[in-house]
DNA sequence: CGTGCGATTATCT
DNA sequence: GATAATCGCACGC
């Protein structure tokens, strides 16, 4: 799975009118890892993590924003790889009219996909992708190969926003992103934000 | 420019 | 009934 992370970047998800350029991505194990939905087994929500790989993952996350995962490893292993961040390279129009509406002004364009919410958002996930096959090409939710990154771009870190005593964060540094992309450059790159240099 | 908090619901105990 | 793999805005300096 650790493997699959890294090359996940630079693949292409597509979503009816809507393709994205994936930029950031974090991985999380099964019942070894604390941070994991699939900490604690099976249960209704995570059956799909360990089914077969290649097939998505959506939650919804604070009762508002979905996100998605790409499952790995074969049936009866959970693990997962969060795809945390990407550019819109296709229909922006459509995108627009979702995570513009009700606001006064227009998001930057990196902002778009940036974040796993916005990201679910901007591609229009619904709980209903969840499960998809994303090798189906009559799938809503489909993952295309994309050129891939430079490898000397590529980067990793702690991950973000994993809760726990341990710092699971921390034990396990399984965020992969691209250097240099503007989608993923505010995004604390290395691990905590310092503050200006003395 | 940096920090703090409210929103909103599926899922599990 | 509590919790959560977040985001955007308000406010204080």
């Amino acid at each position: 799975m650790l493997e699959v992370a890294p090359l996940l970047l630079g693949s292409v998800l597509q979503a009816g009118p809507v393709r994205v350029r994936v930029t950031e991505v974090e991985a999380y194990a099964g019942v070894q890892d604390p941070g994991s939905h699939a900490y604690r087994g099976v249960t209704a929500r995570t059956a799909v993590m360990f089914g077969p790989a290649g097939h998505a993952y959506v939650y919804l996350s604070y009762g508002m924003h979905h996100c998605l995962n790409v499952v790995c490893e074969d049936t009866g292993v959970a693990a997962a790889v969060l795809v945390r961040a990407g550019e819109v390279v296709a229909g922006e129009s459509s995108v627009r009219s979702r995570r513009d509406a009700g606001r006064s002004r227009p998001h930057r364009w990196v902002d778009l996909a940036r974040g796993p919410g916005r990201l679910g958002s901007a591609l229009g996930l619904t709980l209903g992708h969840s499960g998809a096959d994303l090798c189906d090409p009559s799938s809503p939710l489909r993952l295309l190969r994309g050129a891939p990154p430079s490898p000397a771009a590529i980067r990793r870190g702690p991950r973000v926003g994993v809760s726990g005593p341990g710092g699971e964060a921390t034990a396990y540094p399984w965020r992969f992103w691209i250097e240099g992309e503007a989608s993923v450059s505010a995004y604390r790159p290395g691990g905590v934000r310092r503050r200006a240099a003395p």
